[in-house]
DNA sequence: CAAACATATCTCAGCGCTAAGGCATCTGGA
DNA sequence: TCCAGATGCCTTAGCGCTGAGATATGTTTG
């Protein structure tokens, strides 16, 4: 029996083939589907579009739309456990990356911009607002007259080694219903879509 | 042999195993990796707090970390295709949901307030701004008084119906790397998440 | 019917970000 | 050496969104 991991309503112009039903969470997974006629909303979305634009393909959407969605419920998420400890993303964010960077827990405003994928402009504001709560300090470089160290305050530290592990908790949570197989097939496809997208360490 | 997705700085701990590296895509991806040794922003940070907080199980960051990371990408590079129409997404978004919603491309903010997953404040802003562009037209609603009406006009119809397509193409052009084993998985896997987040229609 | 509650939309202050540009400093080539 | 361009950080106007709350209308309940 071929099992399609789409509904009616999506056409396959992808090429999307369901190669590995015989996978047993795949087949309970599907099988569930077909029980409840499970139809998310990029499912109607896509399939509002079938019927109005059949001229187009509108089968990227299957993805770019859920991740959109996906992403934007995640952050939703997210920030409730960055709340519990007064942080939002930004801050977690900043704290984070310099936490992580290991002793001495300096790094440069560049250095921050490039991994938060932010402009200048937003670091700048993100450290005020950090170094105003006495979470970073920022000091004159050494080496070079134009830039500056941030460094984690005590503070700071114990700030983020407070919030990380309830942080974990509710990524955790939210990947819950993700078995092996497929937290690896997801990972490997977030890694295609990254490095196609030229996002390289560095 | 067992081939891994993962980098040696990955910790296994969300049980993740290469189950079906069979595939001969997956076989092809993987070598590459191994040749070049390829590790992406998001390794680097699970490096990172591996050695930093070897307590901690980080590797849920894997999946959450990449999400974030190829949400902004993607939404800079679709941010591009909507500039060349005049439009960003916000704007898009509320065009595109009258236009697929069919005939006679009417719409309530509750409607389009529930379809975009923003604050009603949000979308009373879009359709001001569209409205003085005479993209769209709020009415008032013939059956119940506190609702409106809000309508595609000549012009909105046009010009959604002309960006459509340059946005498909660049979806499209994004998600190129994938093939369609990667992309049936990848659909899965986004698919049971947002389901787990009470993702539903209507 | 009236009161209490629910719903639909809008308003607005505040927030974080971007884009553009300013200033100081570094670097490499003529 | 000098200077033009690159680099690092900051400032600020403007933008879109949220969260709180206002207003008007609809619905339910006693």
């Amino acid at each position: 029996m071929a099992v399609s991991y789409l509904t009616t309503k999506e056409s396959p112009r992808l090429g999307i083939v369901a190669e590995h039903a015989e996978h047993p969470e795949h087949a309970q997974r599907t099988a569930h589907a077909d029980r409840a006629a499970q139809s998310d909303h990029v499912d109607r979305v896509v399939g509002q579009w079938g019927a109005e634009r059949p001229d187009l393909d509108v089968s990227p959407m299957a993805v770019i739309g859920r991740l959109n969605r996906l992403s934007r419920l995640i952050d939703a998420e997210l920030k409730r456990t960055f709340a519990l400890h007064g942080l939002d993303f930004a801050s977690f964010d900043v704290l984070a990356t310099l936490r992580r960077s290991g002793p001495p827990y300096r790094l440069t405003p560049t250095g921050l911009m490039q991994c938060a994928m932010v402009t200048s402009g937003a670091i700048s504001q993100r450290l005020d607002r950090l170094e105003a709560r006495g979470l970073v300090t920022r000091t004159p470089s050494g080496s070079d007259g134009r830039s500056r160290e941030v460094a984690l305050t005590e503070e700071g530290h114990a700030l983020i080694d407070r919030a990380l592990p309830d942080h974990l908790a509710t990524e955790r949570r939210i990947l819950a219903g993700l078995d092996a197989t497929q937290t690896a097939a997801l990972i490997d496809a977030l890694r295609t879509l990254l490095a196609a997208l030229g996002d390289h360490p560095e």
